[in-house]
DNA sequence: AATGAATGAGGTTTCATTCAT
DNA sequence: CATGAATGAAACCTCATTCAT
């Protein structure tokens, strides 16, 4: 083989990638993606055949780090409290780290470019995630556990914008949004 | 330019921005929107000079549609449930009624094409709600009016998209979330 | 209507592809016979929606032009002798004429862009030569009305080449190839 | 370069050429040569410094192998018919077993990449069979031996175009054609 | 004012060629 | 010498915007 695919190489695509999209959208040229990530226009197309399959990659691989940064040290066996406390905790620690990851993943996601096939397989590594939200159900509340799902997420963003704007406070903004969390899936 | 002659085109043109741009979103071609509208593709520049500009309309006036909307016949001196409960469901039945204008209201959300301002102006007309959210607050939950009313619109978003992926139980979907909103910002 | 679609301009670009091509073949620039045909190069896809139909229109107009040539004034009444040395003297003055329409011809014939259809109707306007040649075949030579036409072809462009190498002496040519044209298909 | 070390290679370089040349034009990239041709992208160029130049030797060598299967045992004393049927035979024959030969001498030809140079240098073994139809002249038909020569060639494709819509006749066809050719030159 | 053809900058992708391995 | 990744010029085509009609 003469020179193998770098792997460093795709890295850096994917992260200038995760840069220029957070910053201008999925429009955004492959050449600026090319040039930020410092390799030749024509390269990028060695790594990924065409845009789509960039951007397809690109999601495949953030939703596979969070599901990575959640499922690290997850404690199977403690108390369903300690499980979703540990799975907001972490993914509100990932996305206070990877806030650019997180809005390019915000116009992956309206983008009609991912397909259906890769937005559904990327979260089956969070299965067991699901399951043990199921299991956070009060069954009086009503709540399924897709719900409580999408309520988690649908928090923790509401924490991460909040300590995005406002950096100082980020810690007490997850913590708010923890409670209200909690409140919001518990049983009346 | 002044006003301009037809105000039935430039709904018209609005309008078509909504389907396309839901459809395809902000990279969507001003030619297709135009052909949508049913005027020619220059003519959507005498109403718009340009398509940032048409873009950030569009986003100003559908926030004004949804604060008008939420605040007709607003109860302003019922007790605070009721108001809340208004609030959420005018909101929840607009965005039933008008999922296109919600999709598009993602997309211009996240394209960093509408300015700072115009996302600041356009919220002006819902102080009246924010204020109302504050009083929602029980101090002990700490939680601020801004967080009430992010956590509110994150909520409802939640509650919209179940419907809209399962119409048949949309009342439920949305009673469900209401529900949850309301635990989640009440007094612990 | 705003500005009608100038046939002039289309005309132009095809005269332009008719050069550039004859010149590079087909693998010439758009942006090439746009220059040459003093339009914006994205003038020519108003035109032709993309290449290949550009290269299908001209190998179609080009064609069109040669029945044209040959049909006018076409004795239909003749005794065949007249009739084969009046498309005979017709191709040749066309072929002499429009040397470099020829020579686009050549190119777009063996290029795979022209599409199988184009090429079958294209001839279809020479289904009357087609015919009188069948019956200037002397059944005993055992060629059939396509061989004759194949030969014919075959000869003008040998005429045809030996008068581009040798412009004094082209109308010799001619005569000559046409001689052995005749004989060729002749009865032995 | 010197010879290069693998005349394999360079041979099935040559060989691969021919086939992707003969079926997408010269247009046809280079990787895909080096492909078909089992060798690595780079490779083709320790062969051939660039495509022009590989583009000019398949000329080149195709030539020679026709060269080489028409005066292989070339009857030099017989009657002059024996020999132009000989000549005619062989060239036909190369033509219906190297169909992909033919179609991409076809499309080398036209393309403007062959110098001039080269042509001119590839005829050169055939001097003999061009003296051989000056002979075959007869002179009151006026036909130099380079119009016979034309004739010939422009007639046997004929020939070949015809075998190849319709090999189960190739034969007839060739037969055809040939006696055509026999009229075509002879005194009248 | 309305139209849609005209423009040309810019986007994605291809490809001959080079060069590190 | 063989390999195939790297390069960047250039190809085709799109599209916001302008402007003749």
């Amino acid at each position: 083989m003469a020179r193998p695919l770098s792997e460093e190489k795709q890295v850096a695509i994917l992260a200038a990638a995760t840069r220029v999209i957070a910053a201008e959208g999925v429009g955004a040229p492959t050449a600026k993606i090319a040039q930020e990530a410092g390799v030749a226009s024509g390269t990028l197309f060695t790594y990924f055949a065409n845009k789509d399959l960039l951007l397809n990659n690109l999601y495949r691989s953030i939703k596979a780090e969070i599901a990575e940064a959640i499922l690290a040290d997850y404690p199977e066996h403690a108390p369903i409290q300690a499980r979703a406390r540990h799975v907001w905790d972490r993914y509100v620690a990932w996305g206070l780290l990877e806030n650019e990851k997180r809005q390019a993943m915000s116009q992956l996601a309206v983008s009609h470019r991912v397909s259906r096939d890769v937005m559904e397989h990327a979260i089956e590594p969070l299965a067991v995630i699901n399951s043990m939200l199921s299991d956070c159900v009060d069954e009086t509340s009503g709540l399924s556990g897709l719900h409580v799902a999408a309520i988690m997420t649908a928090l923790a963003s509401v924490a991460l914008d909040f300590a995005a704007r406002d950096p100082a406070h980020a810690v007490q903004h997850g913590d708010l949004c923890f409670a209200a969390f909690c409140r919001a899936v518990a049983k009346p």
